[in-house]
DNA sequence: CCCCTATCCTGAGGGC
DNA sequence: TGCCCTCAGGATAGGG
């Protein structure tokens, strides 16, 4: 499941792999995961086109083109973007491909396609509420306290329904929440305007921590995430309690408890986490 | 405001 | 070997 640290793995990979490159052919196998204005053809809008800047917001990509425009990405579930050889032998659920003037081909790849592409202007974007409404990013100097005691102190849901919230802090899923509540020794199920304030100070500390740290393990590679150039990250390895319920904290060996809060499966200790 | 559920979708894994 | 069922979940919409 591709979050803040997937897809800046994939944005840094992109900025080395295709800023500059034109782009000379467009295919769109699966017209329905694409979204460009009103009736409008992507291979056309794209064709011609040089990748500029790529950026990253929440779990979003933004390729920006040299129109001013920008090709927007959310990798869903399952969702790759790729850079592989042009003639590299088309997979099963690659549904669009934009060939570029070096020889290689930029390919998405969605096998439950909960994935979109959007073209048009930031603005455009955003109009169409393709481009949500996204909070602070955690990894940036904005991420202070006060931004996170604002989206946890005075509301009553928990924890984990709070920062799954992509309004409140941008780029956050079920895996670094879990992560960072184990770390921060806060049980995910907790009622926000409860924490005491060391405690959203812990959370905090703990958001910073996972993701930095996953960002330089490049993702968490559980079943389905690649990076661009289709090799896994590391930082399954490095998981503390997502998915491990029913066996051993690392920490004190108590039975890592399973339950559902804001209808995602979440893990963590009774003992460490209160 | 907030919760839960259904929706989209395929592949993996368990049971038989 | 294969079929059926369940589960996984990011974002969003609709009902309570």
């Amino acid at each position: 499941m591709p979050e803040l640290p997937e897809v800046e793995t994939v944005a840094r990979d992109l900025r080395g792999a295709v800023t500059g490159r034109r782009i000379e052919r467009v295919t769109v196998d699966r017209p329905d995961i694409v979204r460009v204005p009103d009736g409008r053809m992507l291979p056309a809008l794209l064709t011609g086109q040089r990748f500029e800047g790529i950026e990253r917001r929440g779990k979003y990509l933004l390729l920006g083109l040299d129109s001013g425009d920008e090709l927007m990405v959310h990798l869903g579930m399952t969702g790759h973007l790729l850079v592989c050889d042009a003639d590299a032998p088309v997979a099963k659920h690659t549904h669009l491909r934009a060939s570029l003037d070096d020889g290689h081909e930029l390919r998405f790849d969605d096998a439950r396609r909960f994935g979109r592409i959007a073209y048009g202007s930031r603005e455009a974007l955003t109009a169409a509420r393709v481009l949500p409404r996204l909070g602070v990013e955690p990894l940036s100097e904005a991420f202070s306290q006060a931004r996170l005691d604002a989206v946890l102190r005075t509301t009553t849901r928990t924890v984990k329904a709070a920062l799954l919230d992509q309004k409140g802090v941008a780029g956050l899923g079920n895996i670094y929440i879990d992560e960072a509540c184990f770390l921060a020794g806060v049980r995910p199920t907790r009622r926000c305007h409860r924490l005491a304030r060391r405690e959203r100070a812990a959370l905090l500390d703990a958001i910073r921590q996972v993701l930095s740290a996953a960002v330089v393990n490049r993702g968490s590679s559980i079943d389905d995430y690649r990076d661009v150039w289709n090799a896994r990250g590391s930082n399954q390895e490095r998981l503390q309690v997502y998915g491990r319920g029913g066996m051993p904290c690392f920490e004190c060996g108590t039975t890592l408890r399973r339950t559902v809060a804001a209808g995602r499966t979440t893990v963590y200790c009774t003992s460490c986490q209160r």
